[in-house]
DNA sequence: CTCTGCTACCTCGGTATCCGATGTATCGAT
DNA sequence: ATCGATACATCGGATACCGAGGTAGCAGAG
């Protein structure tokens, strides 16, 4: 493990991660955290505390379409699809993520050593 | 300018972004923000209402030692300087940064198309 | 048949830290 | 004297994280 994100480095990334991994096709909420985990090498791993709300949020707003399906074994699970709506939200984030990061990369980094 | 940055991308930082403009020399409050302005290419202006607040906590950890001194004109200015404590949470908060963002490229553009 | 553990959903309180507004004060220029 | 720029500071409101706790279904162990 590469020492542990800090928690406030996360905050407004989850929006972004949630879209990215929807974008490939419908997931349930447990099944999106897991998809996450995979996709950062084990960096990060939301919380249920944070994904859930985060879930409910981009169904309110639009992003996603949600609906209960029976399992095999278990609890039933809510699947989530992503919209044209979310697809145009996840490209803006995707974009404003580049933007941030480049221009971190300019400052931390630009006249190291 | 390249579309604003949401404030929730910002958390957490303030505190890498402080240090890393502290490292070349000491400085005032005022000027801090300008430089972090000025090495961000524009992108980060620190509001006054987040930076101030994060010096006092710097300089509460023992990361920043600061004295007031007299300016020319306008009123009095207090200069930052980075400690050797400071030093090396710099190198952990960049380090973290570091593993953050190579993990979120990963995440959001490793398996994009 | 109950207990434990895994899956799967959800909510709540606590915390961190951002922004914008507001306040104080000094100084030069109008 | 009033205004604007500099410079420091604090405060309330908002956002969104974490951890802890709760409900529930199903499977395997004792």
């Amino acid at each position: 493990m590469p020492g542990k994100i800090r928690a406030q480095l996360l905050k407004g990334t989850t929006t972004l991660l949630v879209l990215t991994v929807l974008r490939d096709g419908e997931l349930y909420g447990y099944e999106i955290a897991q998809r996450i985990r995979e996709k950062s090498g084990g960096a990060f791993i939301p919380s249920e505390g944070a994904l859930y709300p985060a879930l409910h949020a981009l169904e309110a707003d639009g992003a996603l379409e949600a609906s209960w399906r029976e399992s095999d074994r278990g609890p039933r699970r809510r699947y989530y699809k992503i919209t044209t709506s979310g697809v145009r939200m996840l490209e803006e984030h995707a974009q404003e993520w580049a933007s941030f990061s480049l221009a971190m990369g300019q400052a931390v980094g630009g006249a190291d050593r």
